[in-house]
DNA sequence: GTTTACATACCGACTGGTTGGTATGTAAAG
DNA sequence: CTTTACATACCAACCAGTCGGTATGTAAAC
């Protein structure tokens, strides 16, 4: 084989997510991808046949990397409890952790900012973004559903409800920690959220 | 004066501010907004006289809309009740209410949107998207001073991690509901940050 | 009360630069 | 010598923005 090509692309994903996160997807051009990566435009289309494949690259990446770091953040506090409520509210904690600390460039979702420029893509792209916290669900839903066998809330919310919170509160701690030009608010959020939930478990009132 | 040149500006506006919605500001062209506001490229210049001016005009728009919302919901809370923390919850219900039942076209924020393509704008719309919700601050932050003069939460939580946890919310329910097609969501998430108030500052466990 | 002067509202052809994408060439590695 | 990994040169479509012109109204002068 020639030159090893995975560096460049892998260049090519890492600079375009930084861009489309500053400027979106539409407002992103390839020249600005291919500056910033130091490649050229042949180099670019190498490697993807079109700007929307690198959509689809960069979307598919993201999901990869964000499911991994759920995988590994629920077994560890698996490891830590037995309880399913406990390991639910470790594995918040654990995220929040994870979020603490300034991160640069600052935080950013790229299914969030896909959301807000959906018909800019084709169908099959929607459907992926659609589709980008099935695992989160899935996850989450499953060690909820745990923690309603054991446990009643102090109000009538569902499991659907309290991981939305979570998600929401992800999200929206991304958009607030942008417009404050302070990462911490992340973290604070999701924190804010795991006192939710140990007070709505809380043993009676 | 010559035919009134006013609705053809808020028509524009309107159909802007759902394309900006849809594609990004970056990923929309004026040609798509003078095709669905039914006008030529001229009238178009004549109104704003560059893309970007029509950027700032929409958000202006936007935050004028909002702050009165606030006010009007706040102005009813303050009327139902006299304790600070009933009044808070109260407008976070009302917010709740409002934002119930279908909406079509989906939830959007304009400030969410800008946000995810901040580079694109000059310094003075960076701005102004920046201080977007700087009268949700200064309200909230008045009425939540208040609910801290008078009680004590449960957790150790300052009135700005109250207020941004609300927004966050609100953001991350926008998201949602666009993720999930399903705009119950945004009031849900409303609500769960209700719940959690009334947890946070309930009258001893 | 009609002419003159002028302002706002709008049209649609046009322009120069940028866009995503292609065609062709070349050099390195097997 | 073929395959992969790029570079260079180029193109047609589209982009934001301009410009000359027209239509429609107000208002003051006579």
């Amino acid at each position: 084989m020639p030159r090893d090509g995975a560096a460049t692309k892998e260049k090519i994903l890492e600079v375009a997510q930084a861009l489309v996160l500053e400027y979106g997807f539409g407002g992103m051009s390839v020249d600005q991808v291919i500056t910033a990566a130091g490649i050229t435009k042949g180099a670019f289309f190498h490697h993807f046949k079109s700007k929307n494949e690198l959509a689809n690259a960069l979307l598919k990446r993201y999901v990869q990397m964000d499911d991994q770091l759920l995988h590994e953040l629920m077994a560890r506090a698996e490891n830590l409890s037995r309880d399913p409520l406990q390991q639910y509210l470790i594995f918040v904690g654990l995220l929040e952790e994870m979020l603490r600390g300034p991160s640069e460039p600052p935080p950013g979702c790229l299914i969030a900012s896909y959301i807000y420029q959906l018909e800019l893509f084709p169908a099959e792209t929607k459907q992926a973004v659609i589709s980008g916290f099935q695992e989160w669900e899935r996850v989450l839903g499953e060690k909820l559903a745990a923690v309603f066998d054991k446990y009643s809330p102090k109000f009538p919310v569902t499991a659907k409800q309290i991981y939305d919170n979570l998600l929401a509160l992800f999200e929206g701690g991304v958009i607030m920690a942008r417009l404050y030009d302070k990462s911490g608010v992340l973290a604070e959020q999701v924190g804010q959220h795991k006192n939710y939930i140990e007070l709505l478990f809380q043993p009676h009132a």
